[in-house]
DNA sequence: GGATGTGAATGTCTTCACAGCT
DNA sequence: AGCTGTGAAGACATTCACATCC
């Protein structure tokens, strides 16, 4: 299969939140305008995403919705389930442990971490916050699969080259930094400085 | 001044961090290699990205640290205040309320909303959790330069209108919805699951 | 009729390469 | 010599337009 374009994969993932609601409303098929509507882009960009695996549409129909949605599933791999460890247990870490709506697709938090001693010992969720040193030990054998790094910014380096180590080879960064790791490790940002700032220039401008 | 690009936008910031952490130890110029370290990028783009509004460094030398990053403060708008107005005080906005992070940049939260009898009247950082009713009468006169939308995605669009009613321009979005405002509002979103999908699309393919 | 699938055209962003200062 | 500033080239992404099929 041909390479997916990052943009077209973060579409995908909004086009297949918008069908499960339409799955679960009973809905049966679905055009390419309607789906457009859901994403912020148009008919023909959700048409092009969706021809990069196939021709999936019926022509003067649209798209099956749970045809198409198990399709979506399989290609971003979300039908099988991903172990988390959240790094940090401060605001950030806390809110995402406790949040707990990301275990509804397949993303369960197994593991949560901080060097605070005023932290470790608490549960949240049913998880117990652990003393960060023991992280080498406990991922002996059987780690996760994706890492949140949810630390102050000047420690998350040095958490991300301990995983690196430890073989992660996938990180969600909430920290304010950008991190070093390499070619066949994958980080995503979240930064929500980042986003402020954007918004702060737009009002400036435009 | 010509239009800079979202992507430029979002490397100004990164870049100015970076600087001003290079700021506070006393350095006084850098290269675009040096700024390209930081910003995942290459030194070709970030000449590029600082050409756009003058030639502000020195051939030979590089950037002056300090100049660039006050010529970046003022581009981005951070030379003045924000006042922000949080909407849903559960696991995310609370969080995002306790954190504070963003007083120090100028983002300062003086609005705090929900709907929740069990929420309303807590206080965090000091600011008080209102009804959500009382944001039309709240912002009469005065209200805020940035709503936070941190409600569950089926309430997010209802704020969203209202905002707009009431005048707001600039609206970050964490509920995961795409939220469909007029052109002259300005939406940035953050969504945890479409970074988490992301991840699982890149741990199953390259 | 109505909506998909897709080459071609357009637009946007990034990289290259080198002239031009200091 | 060293590093910036920038047109030109290249890569990438989006939009158009229409043939194609149900």
């Amino acid at each position: 299969m041909r390479r997916i374009s990052e943009p077209t994969v973060r579409r995908l993932s909004l086009y297949l939140r918008f069908l499960e609601e339409h799955a679960a409303r009973g809905i049966a098929t679905i055009s390419s305008d309607e789906l457009a509507a859901c994403g912020a882009t148009t008919a023909a960009q959700v048409r092009k995403d969706l021809s990069l695996f196939g021709s999936f549409g019926k022509r003067g129909l649209g798209y099956a919705v749970p045809e198409l949605a198990a399709r979506l599933r399989d290609i971003l791999g979300l039908e099988r389930t991903y172990g988390v460890a959240v790094v940090g247990a401060g605001k950030v870490g806390s809110a995402l442990v406790q949040y707990g709506g990301f275990t509804s697709r397949g993303f369960l938090v197994r593991w949560v971490y901080d060097i605070d001693p005023a932290r470790i010992g608490h549960a949240w969720n049913g998880v117990r916050v652990s003393d960060a040193r023991d992280m080498e030990v406990d991922f002996h054998e059987g780690g996760p699969d994706i890492v949140i790094v949810a630390t102050p910014g000047d420690a998350a380096q040095g958490v991300a080259d301990r995983l690196v180590r430890l073989g992660v080879k996938a990180i969600l960064n909430f920290a304010p930094v950008h991190l070093v790791v390499p070619d066949d490790v994958v980080v995503k940002n979240v930064n929500m400085a980042i986003e402020l700032e954007a918004l702060s220039y737009a009002l400036r401008h435009g």
